[in-house]
DNA sequence: TACCCGTGGCG
DNA sequence: TCGCCAAGGGT
């Protein structure tokens, strides 16, 4: 019953009706192809972070940064400072990295292949770069992709062993003409249609070709395996002040947080280091602050510093910039600040 | 394979 | 309030 060409050339005719407006993408039928370093840029930004999220981070650095030569001259303090806030730390290092890489090799490499060698690019990120920059016909598989193959086809395994099955799947899917289009597609129909929860299924151009919808099962697919509840740790960070400064440190290059400005803290992990610093430190408070693997209570202690810090590094307050923190040491900050 | 790695929004 | 989830990659 279902030809396998018949829902592409839906979905392609769905999208150039519907497709969404984002500031690094290029309107179907706009007569160009996309640049490489704005969709490199952005499909990075996007890796499980929501569009909204994204936005005025990429227009921020593509302020900034205007070409992956302009990136890959910046310093690792100035990318980690414009990236707080975006979360998965290790995406701002592998970018750098990555900029460096490409600008030395005079620019973005136009296969899949070549671009999954660089740092931070993926089996995912390899084939959307490949499909929507270059036009190779490579099947980009998502979390929204996997969505909707799963309920297409009624995929019962439960994720993540399903990942093989739905990678096969989609590739059955995937055309040889306007791959970018198609892979951008079904990104959005997952986005805006064959939603997680509550797909709109009376709205969909593959209604007829679904097949969880003709089982009655579209919103509960993709079947996933249980997850593992996550431990509560706990942590104290202090803040140090002293005259018109702040006592802030660069946390180590890899881990949690890796490589992003903070204020000295404990590991939260049982490890017990002492305070950066002799004084009268005074707990103003607690945040709760929930990772992807666990939950931290941290409590804030503040003071005046009075002696030599053994760790960090006093930062004048005019230099210091909040929204240079990642949201855990924000949310200390902002209590600390507080009357 | 199974972990590790952030953050904000939404029902 | 809370669990779920988002255009994943590295190890």
């Amino acid at each position: 019953m279902r030809d396998p060409k018949v829902i592409p050339e839906k979905l392609r005719a769905w999208y150039d009706r519907h497709a969404r407006i984002l500031p690094w993408r290029v309107p179907p039928h706009a007569g160009h192809a996309a640049d490489p370093y704005r969709v490199w840029l952005s499909e990075i930004m996007l890796q499980q972070t929501t569009v909204a999220a994204v936005k005025s981070y990429f227009q921020r650095f593509t302020e900034l940064w205007p070409s992956v030569d302009d990136l890959a001259a910046a310093s690792d303090a100035q990318v980690m400072a414009e990236w707080a806030g975006l979360g998965y730390y290790a995406r701002a290092r592998n970018l750098l990295a990555c900029a460096r890489a490409v600008a030395a090799m005079g620019g973005f490499p136009d296969t899949r292949r070549d671009l999954a060698a660089l740092p931070g690019i993926g089996p995912y990120t390899s084939a959307a770069i490949a499909a929507i920059a270059f036009d190779r016909s490579e099947t980009v598989v998502d979390g929204n992709v996997e969505r909707v193959v799963a309920r297409l086809f009624a995929v019962q395994t439960p994720l993540p062993a399903a990942k093989a099955e739905l990678i096969a799947l989609a590739e059955t899917l995937t055309p040889m003409r306007r791959p970018g289009d198609h892979a951008q597609a079904m990104m959005d129909l997952g986005a805006t249609i064959c939603t997680p929860r509550s797909p709109a299924c009376g709205i969909c151009p593959l209604l007829e070709d679904c097949a969880a919808r003709a089982q009655g099962i579209a919103a509960e697919l993709p079947r996933k395996a249980l997850k593992k509840p996550k431990p509560l740790r706990l942590g104290t960070v202090w803040i140090g002040l002293a005259e018109a400064a702040v006592l802030v440190e660069t946390r180590p290059p890899k881990g949690l947080l890796g490589g992003t400005l903070a204020f000295p803290s404990t590991g939260w992990d049982g490890s017990d280091l002492p305070p950066p610093a002799p004084a009268e430190w005074r707990d103003i408070g607690m945040v709760r602050h929930v990772f992807t693997h666990f939950a931290l209570d941290l409590t804030v202690m503040t003071a005046p510093l009075t002696g030599p810090a053994t760790r960090g590094r006093l930062m004048a307050l005019r230099d210091f910039r909040p929204d240079a923190l990642p949201g855990l040491m924000r949310k200390a900050w902002n209590l600390a600040r507080q009357p």
